[in-house]
DNA sequence: ATAATATTGTGATATATGTCGCATTAAATA
DNA sequence: TATTTAATGCGACATATATCACAATATTAT
């Protein structure tokens, strides 16, 4: 496994499918082919090759790639080897379905606690993480050294929960609210953009329709 | 307003910015320049001017883009203006937070029903949509003609109720499931994929880590 | 032992997307 | 009225991503 400068946005994408194929055939197989990832995923051969390349993985001419090997060069990439902690920021309906996703510590993100600021829910429990009352977030993250947070609020206040954030020491931004932050460019936001998924949905129906 | 081939599906994906933007704009300017939607994004003044050229407005050289029409053709090319019946499968809490997200309203989504197999929810309203049982699917959605199902099961069953979904004669799925669904290419599959997603925060944040 | 087959790796090419430079236009200003 | 300014539009260019063609390799079958 050879060192790597960089890999692609869209490659970074694609890991977490192979990885799903990679873990129903490790136990039944040590290699596996680019062919055969291919074709579950109803991609191109030479893609799932290049994107394999990329991450520094060389496979065996007229064998396939060791799927351990693999799955260690995905997992260490990603950063799924260290479990990282990170907040929820807004109990509301979309909040509470995240905190409820067992899936995500798959991947590697264990939210450990969640902020709000109705008073009717700060103490409760959703899913087994507490909720606190979002006024002692700094201190709480902080102390824990979390970098992740999960923006789940309303749009309206999305940009203020995020500054406080980023001023609780948070690097790291899972924006699930449709509202472009504005950070300061050593903050990472990630957006989940339901409306341009939605978008790409109906224009794709509208192309069909006529 | 000129006749148009074909959009970017990166262009598509900008159009809910841009017309949130617009429909904050509307009631006080009669236009807008691409240097200010630009810079609200964060985005290049070049690369609005393309993406509106793209969708076949044209603006006027020092004055800028008619709000109305821009706001007029971004909804005719999306569907918008036809307000699209959809219906939801999976209530869990995924299913339920889509339930009782109001935003879809504005992008054209209606969700008017949603179904389980869990026999202690059907019957019950969720959010004011009632619930049923997923056997009768198939007879209420050609019934209403319904074109959009949007899947929010468990990996487990995502292909068997996708292949439900498509008997039912459902044209396209919002597959909010982290399963790849094998289906004839003539139905629409558009996916979010929130281990994607992540997997691209966690690439960036490690990158800054070290 | 030889041939056929399945597979990787690489350099070249194609396609898609984003950006630049600059001429043109119309409003605002001097 | 002339000049400056802010804007669009277009063709060329740059970058990113995906795909192709083909040589090299190891297994399997003849």
């Amino acid at each position: 496994m050879k060192e790597l400068t960089s890999v692609s946005v869209p490659t970074v994408r694609r890991l977490p499918l192979y990885m799903a194929i990679l873990k129903e055939i490790e136990p039944a197989s040590e290699h596996v082919s680019s062919t055969l990832i291919a074709d579950r995923l109803g991609l191109e051969q030479i893609q799932v090759r290049k994107d394999l390349a990329g991450i520094g993985v060389t496979g065996q001419p007229a064998v396939g790639f060791n799927v351990r090997e693999l799955i260690g060069a995905i997992e260490q990439l990603r950063g799924w080897d260290t479990m990282r902690d990170a907040i929820l920021v807004g109990t509301g309906n979309l909040g509470q379905a995240l905190l409820g996703y067992d899936g995500f510590a798959r991947y590697g993100l264990n939210i450990v606690a969640a902020f709000d600021a109705n008073p009717e829910i700060i103490g409760m429990k959703i899913h087994g993480k507490p909720v606190f009352d979002i006024e002692v977030l700094s201190s709480l993250t902080e102390r824990m050294h979390i970098q992740i947070g999960v923006l789940a609020v309303p749009g309206k206040v999305a940009q203020t929960v995020a500054d406080t954030l980023i001023q609780a020491g948070i690097h790291a931004i899972w924006n699930f609210t449709p509202v472009k932050l504005n950070v300061d460019n050593n903050v990472i936001v990630e957006q989940v953009d339901l409306a341009a998924s939605l978008a790409v949905l109906s224009s794709k129906l509208k192309a069909v329709n006529k």
